[in-house]
DNA sequence: CTTTTATCTTTACAATGTAAAGATTGATGT
DNA sequence: ACATCAATCTTTACATTGTAAAGATAAAAG
């Protein structure tokens, strides 16, 4: 009868291991640190010796999901279909909804914390690469260039938060789309301009009321 | 010292009431049922005979969010300035940033609540209004509306979420925008078609890797 | 072999959602 | 006017959560 030994080994990345479980069966909000050290098979607070606190584990996860994501869209943007990477996107979310849902929801995270700071700023000059911009960094960018990462990650991100909520819903149920938001994706994107850029005329600003 | 009636007499209305100044103090995460009854001066348990539970009372309050949001943009549609819907949406969810949040955290509230169901159907209406269709409910929509209306919601409501929060600070922080979310919104909103829509060309879904 | 350090457990406490039962008041019917 | 009822609010109770503090265990270091 030989119970687990005392010290696990490598307890943070089982923990993280057991977190991403959860978070697939049962949504972001089940996430419970005494639910995932629960799962993970130990004590109910030996989490917070590797993590700090609930928000850390999560920032920590999410990091993870940033990562995937930026590598996701990367690999993507190798493939010679334009919209691949838009496709990529979305496919993403609609695999890993739990984790997708956790990376932006801000008031559960700390984005002081090094790992997702890192992940996330790493996630911005892949979106910077697929415009065709070479800065590494929003803040060395132009304002067209701005312009269309904004719409690139406004519209994606936009598009995947309705679909996960449920809000496309009543879209879907339309039989033209036959239930696959890649349908309605295709419809929506707008066909040529904004996947390869060129320069994009810069409206000004209309006077407001 | 009389103290205040056993009967309050309108608990219902001070309890959303009290549940939006919390709301605009702390953020949708620091909404709690005890809170807000400590906030509305009852017993713990006092707000729950109105709104059975925690995520009932926030869907009605959530169900009032989509009320004002539709009204803003009705409102905004007459509007001679072609973006004045867009600037306004934009600056409904900048205005009030907890109850645009609260209103798409699908996990804390309940669609199958009338008030809710009601609220969100009613600002569909108003969304494929705002794309020149007659139509009252998605499904009774052609393809090419949907495009059109997904392409608007998904922009605006990616935008104002990433604008909530906080992701689009690095790009704010860039000296061309000044740290205003509308210079973004500007450069971002593709300049001449989405807004007065006339058909739009429907592309073919490239085939899937 | 002793001491130190990292790792994990136990214990404890305040806060939360919610169910159940009791208290208070306004409304209803005769 | 008075009894009864139903609606409204409070009290009490319990399981669950995050986290702090202190103790136990084992690996590493000297």
């Amino acid at each position: 009868m030989s119970r687990p030994p005392y010290h696990h080994g490598n307890l943070r990345a089982a923990v993280l291991e057991a977190a991403e479980r959860l978070l697939d069966q049962d949504g972001p909000s089940a996430l419970s640190l005494r639910g995932i050290a629960r799962e993970a098979g130990v004590s109910a607070t030996a989490p917070a010796h590797h993590f700090g606190d609930l928000s850390g584990l999560l920032s920590d996860l999410a990091a993870i999901g940033f990562q995937r994501l930026a590598e996701t869209i990367r690999r993507a943007t190798t493939d010679p279909t334009p919209r691949a990477p838009v496709h990529a996107y979305v496919r993403f979310a609609q695999d890993n909804p739990g984790l997708y849902t956790l990376m932006f929801r801000s008031d559960r995270l700390d984005y002081r914390r090094e790992s997702l700071a890192a992940a996330s700023q790493a996630s911005w000059a892949v979106l910077l690469r697929s415009v065709g911009s070479e800065a590494r960094m929003p803040a060395e960018s132009d304002l067209a260039t701005l312009g269309q990462v904004t719409f690139r990650w406004s519209l994606l991100h936009g598009f995947c938060t309705l679909l996960l909520d449920g809000q496309l819903r009543p879209l879907l149920a339309n039989p033209a789309c036959n239930g696959d938001p890649h349908v309605l994706l295709d419809v929506m994107v707008p066909p040529p301009a904004p996947v390869r850029p060129g320069p994009v005329p810069i409206p000004t600003r209309p006077p407001s009321p």
